[in-house]
DNA sequence: TGCCAAACGGAACGACGTTCCGTATCTTTA
DNA sequence: TAAAGATACGGAACGTCGTTCCGTTTGGCA
């Protein structure tokens, strides 16, 4: 339990202090550059708004998805702390599903191409989509449970497909108005009402 | 009507022979290579199964997606031509939905990566997004109508917003056993339902 | 047979991800 | 404080990819 460091960046102590104050500004450069270009942004733009050469960027992030996750992990916790705790405070497991599987939504689609290189098949991605589903994936499996012994919805659905399913819904979701993701998540969520 | 040619593909008739010819290898070195590589396989590796230069493939396809058109024409007119099909000979509009929603998954699940390709943000495959939506469009239409008038599901559900929903749904399908994009498109199908 | 438009092949270009290494900077130690 | 050693930096360089361009070949026709 030294600094804090959980696996997926660089640590943030014992390092020069150039070296920890460039990991910062390449946050900060990287998260400004998602927003306006998407996750998919060319690296020589992030080093670029960073002010740095691009073998910085990955001495820091050794691949993309490292940069990613870096970027995005205080959201990707906060939406899985806030599972538990809608359980906990809505009506019943269904409605707690249904608000858990908005906040992902909302998460994804408000992050330019994320929904997109979550599906990825390039290489290099990998790291991303299983920091993903280890850290949502027992969360949605608890609000799936819940609502399936409360004979709320069907009970042979696992969490990684519906995942992958609401993960793909959101796709290209931003930048085309006659394409709204929340809706059709909304309809797919109740196709998984119990029949009757 | 002179020799078929509707536009997205080059005429067959009316051209030098060996060009006729390439356009032929072509077709069926890009068919191969796209079962075996997927449809996003480097256009050097259709040229070299083809044995033809990069420069034929592009004087013969102008865009990636005129080439992906062409390979796959004959199915998109396929389904197009089931839709109203179904409609005439199932017991209710909305089995005839289910039904040719069906055909449209099978038909994406089996190409590798033309779901994900059909949904590239990427410019140039615009034209495949079109040439979809312009031959599908209208049948999946049909058959919404005929569902929504039946009573039997919402009629706030355009077919531009289904066809994108399932064609998301079915990115990524294959190479892994875990998901099953037709079970997730049957419960998107079973959300429409009419409250009821 | 000889001409020439049509078609061909593949080198060349620009964008990109990624690697590599000479140089600059920090930190430690004498 | 000054020099040495470790650490990090910048950006050139490499490989891959889509796409364009042009000198060369070839098929059709007079």
């Amino acid at each position: 339990m030294n600094d804090g460091d959980k696996g997926a960046g660089p640590s943030a102590r014992s390092k020069r202090a150039d070296a920890r104050r460039n990991q910062k500004t390449l946050l900060d450069a990287a998260a400004s550059v998602f927003v306006t270009s998407g996750v998919e942004a060319p690296v020589r733009d992030i080093a670029a708004k960073a002010g740095v050469g691009v073998g910085t960027i990955y001495r820091h992030f050794p691949t993309r998805a490292d940069l990613i996750i870096a970027v995005y992990r205080h959201q990707v916790d906060a939406c899985a702390e806030a599972g538990p705790a809608l359980l906990a405070s809505s009506e019943t497991p269904h409605a707690a599903l249904g608000q858990w599987i908005n906040l992902f939504v909302d998460f994804l689609v408000t992050k330019h191409g994320l929904a997109a290189v979550l599906r990825s098949d390039n290489a290099g991605f990998d790291t991303l989509h299983a920091y993903f589903l280890d850290r949502l994936e027992p969360v949605c499996t608890e609000l799936l449970d819940a609502a399936a012994d409360a004979g709320e919805i069907r009970s042979d659905l696992k969490a990684y497909e519906l995942m992958r399913g609401v993960g793909n819904l959101c796709i290209g979701a931003d930048h085309d108005p006659r394409y709204d993701a929340r809706r059709l998540v909304g309809f797919l969520i109740a196709g998984l009402r119990r029949p009757r």
